[in-house]
DNA sequence: TATATTTGTTTAAACGTTTAAGCAAATATA
DNA sequence: TATATTTGCTTAAACGTTTAAACAAATATA
């Protein structure tokens, strides 16, 4: 067991007489090294199981060629698959990724920033904390000069690239499928304001319900962490309600849950006396009894447009590229828990 | 915006007019500095903005304060909860973790290791994935001579410190509780027996069994890969039995959940016609209706563990630490899908 | 044949730190 | 007063790569 020296360049060059140099040309194919030698220093490598030394490498070429990854959490079906798409594009390139979660906590968020600024990455690929309202941080990975792109949760103060669904729309379209329903009292329990997704949420549905003729009542619209326990409570709030809504809608699938689950302990029955949709599409929507009706945020996608934009900063020493807005259409999923008769 | 040339500690050698060495050592408060420079160098580093380069500083040192782990997947809470944990500990250490995901397959996790090694982590911890088998990937950690430290899923084969749950336990208490229901004919979603904790349940089924003078039916116990799909699949299978068992035992509460639906998509009561008892205390156990009951894994305790177990291999240059096994008692929460009266 | 170009390699410096060894000045010890 | 120790720093090498520059030998060009 050759417990303690790893094989390195020097090791190849030696056995076989020639340069350190020579070596790392020849792992590269570099044209100016001729075949029979590479083919001698590939075959040495193997030999004596070389492994180059990525710190080395990265410390002399100024490129740690990884790229890290903040999410808000990683036990969420959207922001694992998210992951999943980007590692999938940016391992082919060459690039590992990073994972950090901050759990919803802006001080988590200023940490795992730090940290990987630290590990100096050569990008980071960020979705926000729900607490996140001041943006210092993220400005301070623009003043390390490397590329920060963010998807679903991002800010437009912040000017850099993002990746995420059309909010405002999708919020349309789910008001407009309630009215087809039948539905005239729709409440929503939506997320910050200050978060832009959850904010354009909020305006689509305010300006839907307008659309659609509907008069907007402010005890219907909540703002909430959007998590189980909190749509739990908000849906009790709306039941206190004197007019009580025939539809909720909640900005996710969380909050969805814990809806249900109140309306369910109730005995009030979904859909017909209310209705009820989330967002986010997360697979327990498809499981519980009645299945919820949500919307796909298309993690696919959005996952691979981020890597593929932080690889065009990468490919190009182009710092000042044009700014990408990507936004996509998201697909309204009708299941049970809105589909009258 | 100088955002070409970060500052090193060159730079602030030159503005103080001391070397660079008087710097590295002020910086980590080394005694022979005196506090007077030590002042001046913070106060200039702090001045300048300087980031220390941690490749640099690794490859020195032969050491990247980086740790590596491994899970067969992110959007399960277990393992979400195991790695908010580990990073905790670490974190405080100096430590940072790398976060990889093997979707359980074994080509990926193999790809993993390779990743971790190549980025140089001071060591890996990691939970296989369901399809490995093989474990040469496994011993390449330990031929790299850093240490590895396994949880949840590991193997006895493989001479590692490990962290789990007392699974053959579990099945014992899991078995007793749905006799004392009443119930006689308990069925056993059971995982691959080639994995050591599903091998173990397997095990503890039949031996509980046994201690409860029930027959063994061969016909009761199926293996699977433990997804909501196959637990539909193989509830179906169980359904087609002439002789239906009157309770059902998943390893695995995505299991217990796709059987779940099966028996409310065919109005089969639960827990008076079949009981079902799941494994892990995912959330949406509790989501669900009936309540799934299952077995709290402590996942907390598991991360922090692991976690600790890493740090003393560091601590102490100690290399043949002698190997833990940790087994912790598991809980198991009883709800509504087997409690009867 | 003399000169230019190409080919295949070596040399040496660099990336930013850390650290063993060395050394002068200040202080303590005899 | 002479010698030993401590204090506070510097020098220089090292970690394992990459790469610009140099160079000799082989080949092409005139």
């Amino acid at each position: 067991m050759a417990k303690k020296s790893k094989t390195t360049i020097k090791d190849i060059a030696n056995v076989l007489n020639i340069s350190a140099a020579a070596v790392s040309k020849a792992l590269h194919n570099d044209p100016r090294i001729s075949e029979k030698t590479k083919k001698a220093v590939k075959q040495v490598a193997q030999n004596l199981n070389y492994q180059p030394n990525h710190l080395a490498s990265a410390l002399r070429r100024g490129k740690s060629n990884l790229v890290g990854v903040i999410v808000p959490k990683t036990n969420s079906n959207f922001f694992s698959a998210t992951i999943h798409n980007i590692e999938e594009v940016l391992n082919k390139k060459g690039y590992n990724i990073i994972i950090t979660q901050s759990n919803e906590s802006y001080k988590k968020e200023c940490d795992n920033i730090d940290t990987l600024l630290f590990t100096q990455v050569d990008g980071i690929i960020a979705s926000m904390a729900n607490e996140t309202v001041n943006l210092d941080h993220f400005e301070k990975i623009k003043a390390a000069g490397i590329p920060l792109i963010t998807f679903d949760r991002g800010e437009n103060d912040l000017n850099v690239d993002y990746i995420g669904i059309d909010d405002y729309d999708s919020s349309h379209r789910i008001v407009d499928h309630l009215v087809e329903q039948g539905c005239k009292k729709i409440a929503h329990i939506g997320g910050f304001k200050h978060t832009r997704i959850y904010n354009n949420r909020i305006r689509g549905y305010e300006d839907a319900l307008k659309k659609n003729d509907l008069p907007f009542n402010k005890n219907m619209l909540l703002e909430s962490s959007l998590t189980i326990e909190d749509g739990r409570k908000k849906m009790l709030q709306l039941l206190q309600l004197k007019d009580r809504p025939d539809a909720v809608y909640a900005a996710s699938d969380y909050a969805a849950l814990g809806a249900l689950q109140i309306l369910n302990e109730n005995n009030i029955s979904i859909p017909d006396e209310i209705a009820l949709v989330g967002f986010g599409n997360e697979p327990f929507t498809d499981m519980v009894s009645p299945k919820i009706s949500s919307v796909n945020q298309h993690s696919y996608q959005i996952g691979r447009i981020a890597a593929e934009t932080f690889l065009e900063y990468s490919d190009q020493k182009n710092v000042d590229q044009v700014l990408k807005k990507h936004i996509l259409k998201a697909d309204l999923i009708i299941r049970e828990s809105s589909k009258k008769g």
